[in-house]
DNA sequence: CGCGCAAGTCTACGGATGTAAACCAATGCA
DNA sequence: TGCATTGGTTTACATCCGTAGACTTGCGCG
């Protein structure tokens, strides 16, 4: 099952903190993006339809939680954006990056410290 | 205007190669993509109006070629991407890949070269 | 010169998405 | 105890998308 981009507005909120209550989403998710409280409302129950979020009762009101991880998330996204315009490989991702100077020196020292990292574990 | 994953396909094969006819297109993407000729000829028209792609008459039939280019579009992924799933930093994105072990020892050999070079044109 | 074919356009249709209003049910307050 | 409030469910609707069939029209061939 997809998740939609407004959808994972709506996940990122619940990626940072978790449980929310539909108020507290609508609080914190809404104003930003110009959205009225039902679109937060279809959005939540879209993403209960898609198990992306589980609902555990708390009386009259519900605190939603992710069931779906970041994790897994982000690794399906990048995994289709490096599919679809990278022909799967990191490399040229990263090239990419690098020609349009996306890479700050704040990138670049981390990409070098990661990547002295991997090559100690490997 | 957005590129959906449909007419990628689409705008890959003429990046690969153009001016394309329509013929041509659909003998080399239709069969991998499993889709027949219709739908070759949807996504070329619609390809079309979003202004994607131009059509240069040769006869009766058009030579189709990229407008938008392949830096442009991919330049437009990877941002969005970025964007939501890596909060815009590049570094935690290889870390993602680092983690799911999606870096070949190749990847990594690139990737070296990659970074060392950006850091001697700095 | 008429007709079949190939290129291109129009129509279709179900599902997803963005965006939201309308409605219903429980509950606490007056 | 009835009503306003608030959370949740249903309905709405235009658009985009994937997927494709139907229709049209200009030409080259017989």
């Amino acid at each position: 099952m997809q998740i939609s981009t407004a959808e994972s507005t709506i996940m990122q909120a619940l990626w940072q903190r978790s449980p929310q209550t539909a108020e507290e989403l609508i609080r914190s998710v809404a104003p930003a993006q110009g959205w009225h409280e039902s679109t937060v409302k279809t959005l939540i129950t879209r993403l209960l339809h898609k198990q992306a979020i589980v609902a555990e009762k708390d009386g009259r009101r519900s605190l939603y939680s992710p069931r779906l991880t970041r994790d897994a998330w982000v690794a399906v996204q990048s995994e289709s954006l490096l599919d679809r315009a990278f022909g799967g490989r990191i490399a040229p991702l990263v090239a990419h990056f690098a020609e349009h100077r996306k890479l700050t020196r704040k990138d670049l020292a981390d990409l070098k410290k990661l990547i002295a990292e991997i090559d100690d574990a490997t």
